[in-house]
DNA sequence: AGTCTAAATTTGTTTGACAACTTTGAAGCG
DNA sequence: CGCTTCAAAGTTGTCAAACAAATTTAGACT
C-alpha cells in the first residue's frame, strides 16, 4: 500500500503535466482483482452485503486516494476494466458514474474516463448537498460560518496579494450599482465572497466556507429582496474590502463579524416570514 | 418550488416519524418529468452534454434538498421511476447508486430505495475523499484544524453534559495502557476526538472537525508509532479532558492547541521519515 | 509534412432476461 | 381471534447483447 508522499510545502496543484500517453496497466494493477474472499468485503459493518458497483466503486476511490490513479490519468474501456474487476459493463458504469457525480471522474461520449483535477471546488459538491438539508439550523450555521469565515478574512487580510485585494475591493463597491437588484446583488455577492476565499490561500478552509456559503443562499434569497438590507451589506462589504486593502487583520475581522451578524438577523427575519405565509 | 421552513432552534433530528405508509406519489410529483427541453438541461456549462443518468440524479438531489422527499421516506420502484422520468432502469440504476454512494440513498435487495436519514456523519464520506487527495499540504490542514478543532473544544467546554465529559476524561485517561500499542490508541483516540465533536452540539462543526481528522489519520500512524509520541499525546489528551471538565474554555484551548501542535510536528516528522525511504 | 475523410473505437442508452432477496398475504394452528 | 409458517408476488442485483452518438485513429490525398 506504499503510499505516495504527501507534499510539505503548498504549491496549488496544477502544474503536474501528464505524461503523452498515461493509459493505465491495470492488467498489473489487478492481478487479483476478482471475488473478493468472503472476509476482505471491507471491514465495516458484517451484516450488510454491499452490491458489486459498490464495491467496485470504492476500490476506485482507493486506487485515487492511495495516488494509483491521479489527476489527469485516463482510465481504459469499460470492456477493459470490466473484465479486470470481473464484473459487466452495466455493473462497472453504476460506480463510474457514481464517482462522477461526486467530481472525482469525468467522462465524454465517445471518449474515455479520466481522472479530474480533484480541486477542491470540484469535490466540493456533494459536501454541499450534505449541509442543505432542509431541516437545518440557523444558530449552528452562524456558529460554524462565524468560525471558518473569520479565520479566512484573517489570513486574506494577511497573505492575498495586491490584485487579489484590488479585486475584493472591485466588488465590493461594485455592489452599489445593485441597490435595486436583488439577483444581481447575490451574484455579485458570490463572487465576492469567492475573492476573500482566493485571498486566503487555503484551499480546505475556502472549501468549507464556499460549502457553508452555499447553504444559506437560498434563504438568503428572501432576506436580500427585504429593503435596505443591501445598502447595509454593501457598506459593510466595503468596509471589510477596506480592512484588507490596509492590511488590516484585526479591522477586517471585526468588520466581517458584523456584517455576518447582519446577514444572521436578517436571516432570521426572513425565516420568519416565511413562516408566516 | 415551496422550500419547507427550516428550523430555527436545534433540536437534533431524529424525532419526525414517518407516517406509516410513505410511499410517495410520484406520477403527480413527475406530471412533466421527460425530455427536459433544450435549454432546461440546467443552466450549468453550455457545450457540456450531460448524460441523462447525471440529469435524473441532480433533479432527484434536488427533491432531497427541496424537502420533497425526506429522510425515510421510500421511493417508488425502479420501474415507476424509469416510467416516470422516461428513462430506462439501468441509466436509473446509474442514478439511483450514485446517490447511494454519496450517503443519500440507501437500499437492499430486494427491498426498496429510502432516503437515509441524512445525517452529517453519513454525508461526509465523500468530503473526506475530497481531502485525503494525495497532493495535501500539512500546512493547509492544519491552519484548517487549528480554526475547526479548537473552537469546538471551546463550544465542549461550554455545552457538554456531565455524562459527555465523563466519557472525554473517560477516554482520555484510558490511553494510558496503550503506551506500548499504536494501533489501539489510534482506534481510542477516534474515540476520544469523536467524543469532543459530540460535547460541542454543532452538528456542521463536528462533520467538517471529523473530515479534517480522517484526513490526517493516515499519516498519523506512522507518527503515532514513534517513541514518546504516544505518551506526550495521552498527557495532553488528559489535560484537555481536564479544562472541559472544569468547563474552563480557554484552557482548553490553550491545551488544544499545544496538542495540535505537537501532532502536527510529528505529523511533518513522520512525512520526512517517510520521505527518507 | 499537412489536411481531410472514413473506419474503428468508445461511451451512452435501451431491451430483455434471470438470480437473490424481501415483502406480502393467506393458510394453518393454537 | 391472534399467532406462526410458508409459498407466491414483488423488487433489487447482475448479466448479456445490441444499437446510437460521439470521439479517436488511421489512411488517402494533396
Amino acid at each position: 500500500m506504499a503510499r505516495t508522499t504527501p507534499k510539505l510545502s503548498g504549491e496549488t496543484l496544477a502544474a503536474r503535466q501528464t505524461p503523452l500517453e498515461s493509459d493505465l496497466d491495470f492488467s498489473t494493477l489487478f492481478a487479483q482483482a476478482r471475488k473478493p474472499s468472503t472476509k476482505t468485503e471491507t471491514p465495516g459493518a458484517p451484516g450488510e452485503r454491499r452490491s458489486i458497483s459498490e464495491q467496485v466503486a470504492h476500490r476506485l476511490l482507493s486506487m485515487v486516494k492511495s495516488g494509483n490513479l491521479r489527476p489527469g490519468d485516463r482510465l481504459p474501456t469499460e470492456q477493459q476494466m470490466g473484465l479486470a474487476f470481473g464484473i459487466s459493463r452495466p455493473a462497472l458504469r453504476e460506480a463510474l458514474k457514481a464517482l462522477s457525480l461526486m467530481g472525482v471522474l469525468e467522462s465524454r461520449q465517445g471518449g474515455r474516463y479520466s481522472v479530474t483535477d480533484l480541486s477542491p471546488s470540484r469535490l466540493i459538491a456533494p459536501f454541499n448537498v450534505m449541509l442543505s438539508t432542509n431541516d437545518f439550523d440557523v444558530n449552528e450555521h452562524f456558529e460554524a460560518r462565524l468560525v471558518v469565515d473569520l479565520e479566512l478574512v484573517r489570513l486574506c487580510a494577511l497573505r492575498a496579494s495586491a490584485e487579489q485585494r484590488d479585486r475584493i475591493m472591485k466588488h465590493a463597491v461594485d455592489g452599489r450599482a445593485f441597490f435595486q437588484d436583488p439577483v444581481g446583488f447575490r451574484l455579485l455577492d458570490i463572487e465576492f465572497h469567492q475573492s476573500l476565499n482566493d485571498g486566503a490561500d487555503n484551499r480546505m478552509l475556502s472549501a468549507m466556507a464556499q460549502g457553508l456559503y452555499d447553504v444559506g443562499l437560498n434563504i438568503r434569497r428572501v432576506a436580500s429582496e427585504m429593503k435596505g438590507n443591501i445598502k447595509k451589506s454593501v457598506s459593510q462589504h466595503i468596509e471589510i474590502a477596506e480592512a484588507i486593502a490596509n492590511r488590516d487583520p484585526v479591522k477586517a475581522k471585526q468588520a466581517y463579524r458584523r456584517h455576518l451578524e447582519h446577514v444572521r438577523d436578517t436571516t432570521i427575519a426572513a425565516m420568519r416570514k416565511v413562516e408566516q405565509t
